[in-house]
DNA sequence: TTCGAAATATGAAGGCAGAC
DNA sequence: GTCTGCCTTCATATTTCGAA
């Protein structure tokens, strides 16, 4: 573990045509604690428990010492990465910190993380490089004094402890910022711990409110050596006693409005204090750009396209990067999905019921197969492998809402496979954890679809509105106070895209990975257009809070007009006010299924979701062009390679199933083949397999695409 | 309903490479 | 010497599921 005592050099460069420009230069002195990880796991214990070492290390006494006083510095600063062992907001983090500050008989202990992502961005880490060079240039023995040893044992133990030595001896020679880096080895065994109370201070933590008041447990520190020095050294209170419930309730009072982790903000911190910025700070994740795009895509479940130009600006990452992160988004959904379906397919089989997952592996290595993977992939190998019979296909969800149980905690009961594919017949999101999921589901039973994610909905509004107080007081602020500040680092790499003046947040998002790409900031925001800017999303969120405002924009897309005709596909159709009527039901759009296709009159059936068994008939060219119905963005997706399907030569790869291969000796699953032929008017394809030379099969292309029975394999352009 | 084991997901640490 | 980004490994957190 190493600390870094951290010496900002701040230099004024240049401060003509109102500009104040600073250079900023963060070094300081370095302090690493060596730790035999196996041994000395890094808990929130040692790790606070080492800080009494470093205050009896005379090297470090500068660092600790005021000059002025002679005695230890009051104040004390800590800036950690955002590991579970150091969040600010870890109770039990705060709770050390409160015991710190009583012990050190300290004025105020602080202690700020950097928000995800970021923690690269925190100085110590820029340490880490100076020891790899050293560690890199030497060789380092694990088997220095016993040849031969048991993970664990004492001769483990006793060889670490000289590799310790050596890295100590190593890392002693480097040099950070032109001062010696400071090594020593760490507190080793708990039993040289000043305080080693953490288990009782779980579980005070572990009580209620109520309890913990009634607390009465004390903790002292270890009258050990470490103990004496720094009592001695520091002048502290050798026989000190603290209360949990004291240390508490000091974090109730002081504490308790610094609970949220801090933002980053790229106002400099002169004109950030002036601004009033109370809107912004109550709104959670506002400006983290990853939790922005996650709440939008959850509420824009028919896709972002609409809304890409505002979200840009809302979450200040380009279109493409937005693009990158949905897709990713959805894949990741996606894979998991088939990953549940298929270990919920799986789990049916005894050989998974009656093992763990390390029985499996030694059977799977008897029978001679790969035991990589998890647990239902072992159980599908073994049972293809000694011929069991394969479980039974999984029941499917047929759409029928009203056969779901009424009560949540009822619907809670299902497995999240279930769950989310319930979820994803309704073109629901399927994000989330299981609680969220089951309530997303209830939602959908209850007949409240607009409702899934009203907490979404609000959230993105109230981002959007502290945006633009924020934008509006920056620009009222800079009218009355012109000056502009400037930071620049001392080293700045002005080759990648960083935290530099022009563009600030360029690379301080998680889907930034990407170089080079830049956004396009609109041209002018006033404070007159500021309104217009944000109106696309505005707009659309008000689609799914169920009050129509959008009048324009119907979406014709000529491929997709046979797409709707195909049964089985999933539609929104838009129902207006004058449909409605005074039925309870809101306006909105609404999805279906299509059930039936009637050739001569061009019409189609659908059967609501929130209505079953009740049929409806549209018009398929008349009300499309009427924007009255659309084509639900999830079949979307899937059919946009219909086109490129319906060309010779194209791969492409086709599910095969049980019932339709009774003939042959293939196993179900998916082939790869080409197509030979392409029947137009009836929108099939002959396609020959490239395993087996002699079968050719004859496949409606639209209903296996929609279905994801067929998809693209490779591009012929 | 609670608890604990097993399985899986997550993210920090460590390592490496490369730019200037 | 400073800074960034990517990959692998490992520890910890979370989730699920079954038993009591």
């Amino acid at each position: 573990m190493t600390h870094l005592f951290l010496n900002t050099d701040l230099a004024l460069e240049d401060n003509t045509d109102n500009k104040y420009i600073y250079s900023v230069r963060r070094t300081g002195k370095a302090s690493t604690l060596l730790s035999l990880s196996y041994f000395e796991p890094q808990t929130v214990q040692r790790v606070y428990n080492e800080l009494f070492l470093l205050l009896i290390n005379p090297a470090l006494d500068e660092c600790f010492r005021n000059p002025k006083t002679g005695r230890l510095k009051e104040h004390f600063v800590f800036i950690v990465d955002n590991g579970p062992s150091e969040a600010p907001s870890s109770p039990l983090v705060r709770m050390w910190l409160a015991r710190i500050a009583r012990v050190l008989k300290l004025k105020s202990v602080t202690q700020k993380s950097f928000a995800e992502y970021h923690s690269k961005r925190n100085p110590v880490e820029r340490v880490h490089a100076v020891h790899n060079r050293a560690l890199s240039n030497e060789v380092f023995s694990s088997k220095g004094i016993h040849k031969h040893f048991e993970i664990g044992d004492e001769y483990h133990l006793e060889n670490m402890e000289h590799m310790a030595k050596e890295v100590e001896q190593c890392l002693a020679t480097t040099q950070y910022g032109g001062k010696s880096c400071v090594v020593q080895r760490g507190l080793g065994k708990q039993d040289n711990f000043v305080f080693d109370d953490e288990l009782q201070l779980v579980t005070f933590l572990g009580k209620n409110e109520c309890q913990k008041n009634l607390d009465d447990n004390l903790y002292k520190p270890i009258q050990n050596d470490l103990w004496k020095e720094i009592t001695m050294l520091w002048d502290l209170d050798e026989n000190m006693t603290g209360s949990y419930r004291n240390d508490y309730q000091i974090l109730q009072n002081a504490f308790h409005e610094e609970a949220d982790p801090g933002e980053i903000h790229y106002l400099p911190l002169e004109k950030m204090e002036k601004l009033d910025t109370d809107v912004v700070d109550e709104t959670p994740g506002a400006f983290l750009p990853s939790k922005i795009l996650e709440l939008v895509i959850k509420v824009f479940r028919h896709g972002l396209d609409q809304v890409l130009s505002s979200l840009c600006v809302l979450c200040w990452c380009s279109e493409e990067e937005i693009k990158r992160f949905e897709d990713e988004f959805r894949n990741k959904l996606d894979t998991s999905f088939t990953k549940e379906k298929e270990r919920a397919y799986w789990s049916q089989d005894d050989l998974y019921k009656k093992n763990d997952k390390a029985k499996l592996q030694s059977l799977c290595k008897k029978n001679g197969i790969s035991s990589d993977g998890i647990k239902h992939e072992c159980v599908k190998r073994l049972v293809k492998k000694l011929n069991r019979n394969p479980p039974p296909v999984l029941e499917k969800y047929d759409g029928k809402l009203f056969s779901l149980p009424n009560y949540v905690t009822e619907i809670a009961k299902f497995s999240v496979y279930k769950l989310r594919e319930i979820l994803r017949f309704h073109n629901i999101l399927d994000c989330g954890t299981k609680d969220e999921l089951a309530i997303r589901v209830g939602t959908l039973r209850a007949g409240r679809t607009h409702l899934v994610f009203q907490n979404e909905i609000h959230a993105i509004q109230d981002i959007i509105n502290a945006t633009k107080t924020l934008i509006r007081r920056q620009k009222e602020h800079h009218l009355t106070d012109p000056v502009v500040i400037h930071r620049i680092r001392k080293f700045l790499t002005p080759t990648t895209a960083s935290l530099n003046m022009i563009r600030p947040r360029d690379s301080a998002s998680a889907s930034a990975k990407q170089n080079g790409k830049r956004l396009e900031v609109p041209e002018e925001v006033t404070l007159e257009t500021l309104d217009e800017v944000f109106r696309p999303i505005e707009d659309e969120l008000l689609v799914y809070i169920g009050v129509d405002s959008v009048e324009n924009a119907p979406e014709i897309v000529a491929g997709l007009l046979d797409a709707i005709r195909t049964v089985g596909v999933r539609i929104l159709a838009r129902w207006s006010k004058e449909e409605i009527g005074d039925s309870g039901w809101k306006t909105g759009w609404y999805v279906g299924s299509v059930l039936k296709h009637n050739k001569e009159r061009d019409t189609i059936e659908v059967e609501f979701d929130t209505e079953a068994n009740v049929i409806y008939t549209y018009k398929v060219d008349e009300d499309v062009k009427a924007n009255k119905i659309r084509l639900a963005q999830s079949t979307k997706r899937s059919i946009q390679d219909y086109e490129e399907v319906c060309q010779v030569g194209v791969v492409v790869e086709v599910m095969l199933e049980e019932d339709e291969l009774e003939d042959t000796d293939w196993t179900s699953g998916w082939y790869t083949a080409e197509v030979q032929a392409v029947d137009y008017d009836d929108g099939e394809v002959d396609l020959f397999f490239l395993d087996k030379l002699d079968f050719v099969y004859n496949i409606p292309v639209l209903p296996n695409l929609i279905t994801g029975k067929l998809r693209l394999k490779e591009k012929l352009f």
